[in-house]
DNA sequence: GTGGTCTAGACCACT
DNA sequence: GTGGTCTAGACCACC
């Protein structure tokens, strides 16, 4: 794995998680990798993976019970958040991006517009 | 600089410098920096720079002339062509991006426009 | 094989190809030499061999499958271009020669009406 | 200067010396270089210099004079007749190609004449 | 096996 | 100084 040495490797690692909370590749209830197990997966230090289930456990994405492990929360509306959230920052990334290429807004609806049609 | 090593360093620099043309940054007729400077800003072989601007010429965006440098089209058509593609690729990832987390093309363009009407 | 020091390899071997293309020796959807076989036949770098074919390919003159070979384009409008492109560099030259024996377009003309009566 | 393996050198230089007395470079009478200076301009065999000029004689284009060295025939019908020759076989090379192109006679003449136009 | 990419370092022609 | 070309040899992804 190779990560943006420009933000924080947790702010990454969390991302990952939170897109499999979203997509539902990480079900409700379901039982998230020990520390130790993030840790060796994306060789990060066991530190690093404690600190990212804290701020999961901080946004109420997922619920830590002790000697039993880490859970995606089974709060659906959190997890609804979740995904407006993130879908809020692509939308603001995108729009962003398309000002510095000097596209208007309208232009952009439009130009997705045309893309769905290809994909209908 | 870091590079995606997924991606070819000669794409990722190229995006670079096409950014630049079709932002302004690089105006129409301007000189780009020679093979060698680009080698030593990207910490590159000479080889891959030279083979980016080999492909910016194939596209037309850049004309070369030897012994003076290599130069920004003058040819507005071509940078407009550009923008049109890097906003083309932009919007696919956009909608790509929305479809992993759940969020349909109606509702991203909804969002968009939510956000339109905060700025405005 | 002898190279014209003067002008670069790849162009050469470039043209023994493209000759192929337009005589038919190398027929629509043929598969060419690869890279490496090209640069063992003639006896140059791979790095360069590789060149000609994506030159070649820059053309529209073959299509390059990953991991099968590089074919000829099945795109006879190509192939006819490039004839036309390799008729007219030939007239080019035999015009110059012409010209540097002193004779003059007319007489050139006349000449080869009379060598075609041979021929008929 | 380099030579094509597949010809006999003295036949490729004494094209040279050929293409100057058409053109006028090497005008009737004039003295053209000793042999060993031949030999030396490009690096070829004294003995192979001299055999070009034998054979120049043969065709009655220059004549030996010992002690003073070879000069150009002034005898302009000979060097009529060499262009023509020239030209007969430059005529004949380029019948070849075109044909190899597949481009017929027909062809091959309103090519040189669109040519010709834009040269007028 | 195929082509694609990258590095390292060389020589050349042009301005 | 510029870009153009060439060699040598490496690693990778794809089929």
């Amino acid at each position: 794995m190779n990560f943006d040495p420009m933000t924080p490797i947790w702010v990454q690692v969390a991302h990952l998680l939170q897109t499999d909370m979203v997509t539902g590749r990480l079900g409700p209830g379901e039982k998230l990798p020990s520390g130790r197990e993030l840790a060796v997966r994306y060789t990060i230090n066991p530190n690093t993976a404690a600190r990212i289930y804290q701020k999961l456990e901080a946004q109420g994405l997922c619920e830590v019970k002790r000697g039993l492990g880490t859970f995606v929360t089974e709060d659906g509306a959190r997890i609804d958040a979740l995904r407006k959230s993130l879908a809020g920052e692509a939308v603001k990334r995108f729009l962003t991006g398309m000002d510095r290429l000097g596209v208007s807004r309208e232009d952009a609806v439009r130009m997705i517009m045309e893309e769905g049609e290809e994909h209908a």
